[in-house]
DNA sequence: GTGCTTATGTTATATTATAACGTACTAACT
DNA sequence: AGTTAGTACGTTATAATATAACATAAGCAC
């Protein structure tokens, strides 16, 4: 999982198999929901399917929309509920500056990802250097404040963006 | 302006002069203001000083019934755009995760703050470490991300706030 | 003062999110 | 299988945040 320098995450790689993405994704939310003993029922797993087939982050009421066009006609507080769920099951992030949603790249493993949102595109990649993470931690401890939680949301413009 | 070391920052300095910070930002912010040729009118006046005299950040709502209880009965138009013209002139800084509005430390510099924010009291202090910048602006550039706006919020418990 | 620009007022509505309560499903036990 | 407890989902209503569109007023340049 562990993202070699230099290389860019998955979400910014022009090309890549996305649909094999979404497939492991959901395999290990899967996974991770029997081991933890948490409910991914085909509601939630819709959900998350969704939230992972777009690399721009979706908000709640976009989700509502694909999954009414899907047959199933469920309102807000269903989809807020699934949302919350994947929160806690930490299967997905909150994009807290667009209000939206986005699937976290590995849900195994407790971290704090920063994410890199192309202003253009609307693609986020989610990144976790320990040099960002690390200097939070460094600057908190100094001030005896006691982190609970690191929200860290670059914007700018993605390689693919950039005009040459 | 830079602050030491160990030395907590105004926000989460119990028993330091607050009027006197509000009184000093809004003074600085007229003079910014001046010179750059932008009308620091008496709403947008008023709307700063309610915002700078909490130490949570205050939502458009709340700022609007200040200024209800004022005597001016403002729409939220009106409230949204004095914000919009702040942010503009880097006088104030936006929450996203808290959806939410709280005076800049230090407008007169060109920065990208951190801001940390007690779970508890709701205060929230700005930080500016170039460790935690530097950081994110490293990974971007590995990634051929063009930076354009930082958005670091943490959220836990000030050292007022941890329990004994 | 006239005209131009900027700021504010006003009405209406969009977007995001949650409270409260009812029903249905699931698992665990008998 | 029937009972029950807990969890998930359905439904109605509304809260909270934010903006579009257009009208009026205030400030400034000439």
């Amino acid at each position: 999982m562990a993202r070699k320098k230099g290389m860019l995450p998955a979400a910014m790689r022009r090309g890549h198999d996305h649909g094999r993405c979404v497939e492991e994704a959901l395999t290990l939310a899967a996974e991770l929901c029997a081991r933890r003993g948490a409910r991914l029922t085909e509601l939630r797993r819709s959900v998350l399917e969704f939230v992972w087939q777009s690399h721009a982050p979706l908000g709640a009421y976009a989700i509502l929309d694909m999954l009414s066009a899907e047959g199933r006609k469920p309102m807000p507080p269903t989809v807020y509920r699934a949302l919350d769920f994947l929160l806690q099951q930490k299967l997905i992030h909150r994009i807290a500056s667009l209000n939206a949603y986005i699937g976290c790249i590995d849900p195994g493993r407790p971290h704090s990802g920063q994410h890199l949102i192309c202003r253009l595109c609307g693609t986020v990649a989610e990144v976790d250097e320990e040099a960002i993470s690390g200097a939070i931690a460094a600057s908190a401890r100094d001030l005896q404040f006691s982190v609970e939680r690191q929200t860290v949301e670059v914007t700018g413009i993605c390689v693919n963006c950039v005009p040459d």
